[in-house]
DNA sequence: AAACGGTCATTCGGATCCGAACGATGGAAC
DNA sequence: GTTCCATCGTTCGGATCCGAATGACCGTTT
């Protein structure tokens, strides 16, 4: 992960600071974790697979979401890829000035706008996700294929128990 | 979390646009759900615990390894907040500019820069941090402590993996 | 002591990121 | 048809966020 700290010694030095607080150590630990460790994937994938495009994990977000689901309206564009829709204006113009989507405005209810990909941004996608899956199991390597399915259900619980 | 589709849907979804390509699904979930995961907790403790205060995660990360490890040098301070030097400049000018931080130039080595906490610094987290934990139980109600520790586990098994 | 390469925090440019405010559109009430 | 209210995408202001360049400082080599 980085820092100078290893994860245990952080977690040592937080209890002794803490001990007179009434803290839950095993909540603390699990959240933290999950930031710490998509802050250091995050910026894993950027320096590798995202690096040759110079994209963003967010653009590559957005882009995936709409490869997944196109046509789709920017407001379930932006729920999808946990984004605002301040946000998702900015990346829209980014992802439809490189030419890899499509903004049209919707004929029935004008105020709607649906996204689509282009030819290049297909082509784009095909090739950069499976670079990044390749990372994906880079970073997943020391885990056995029950533990990845165990991680990625107990994150299911901990989404769902989100207000 | 939120979004559209539920985690199953959208697992479902991209399993069928990509059964031809070779991919990790298991890694493929188990990262995508970190990062999801991540950005929905995120999202809820700016809005919670962390609104009274206007305070970023971000910034509430810097005071947090402040807190517990003060006095620390920006060099490291930036690695165990998992940002960049350059952020964390532009983040304890904010920090110090509402007096919870303090920047001193070492005075052995004059390049470096020794970063403490300030009394109301101090007081600051003493409410902040067990309001977070409040929040952080919240997002972990529903998996028992085995879970949370098993969870906590494979996330540091994880950010070994990450070169 | 002067030159050197390495390290530090900061600055710079450009892309995100969000809440709040805005203008445009839709639909329902009258 | 006009008034009203909800919803849409965008804009705005301000705070992050990073890579690259910068200037200050260090220890070492001449």
């Amino acid at each position: 992960m980085a820092g100078p700290h290893t994860v245990a010694e952080t977690e040592r030095a937080v209890a002794t600071r803490l001990g007179a607080l009434h803290i839950d150590f095993d909540s603390m630990a699990a959240v933290s974790n999950i930031f710490r460790a998509a802050n250091s994937i995050r910026n894993h994938f950027e320096r590798t697979a995202l690096a040759p495009q110079k994209l963003t994990w967010t653009a590559f977000v957005v882009l995936w979401v709409v490869w997944i689901w196109e046509p789709i309206e920017t407001r379930d564009l932006a729920l999808e890829a946990g984004i605002s829709k301040a946000t998702l204006t900015g990346v829209l113009n980014t992802l439809e000035g490189r030419s890899w989507v499509l903004r049209e405005r919707a004929e029935q209810d004008r105020r709607l706008m649906n996204v689509t990909m282009t030819t290049s941004g297909r082509r784009l996608m095909r090739k950069l996700f499976p670079a990044l899956n390749t990372q994906e199991r880079v970073v997943a390597a020391n885990l056995s294929t029950a533990e990845k399915k165990s991680l990625a259900s107990l994150l299911r619980t901990v989404m769902i128990s989100v207000p």
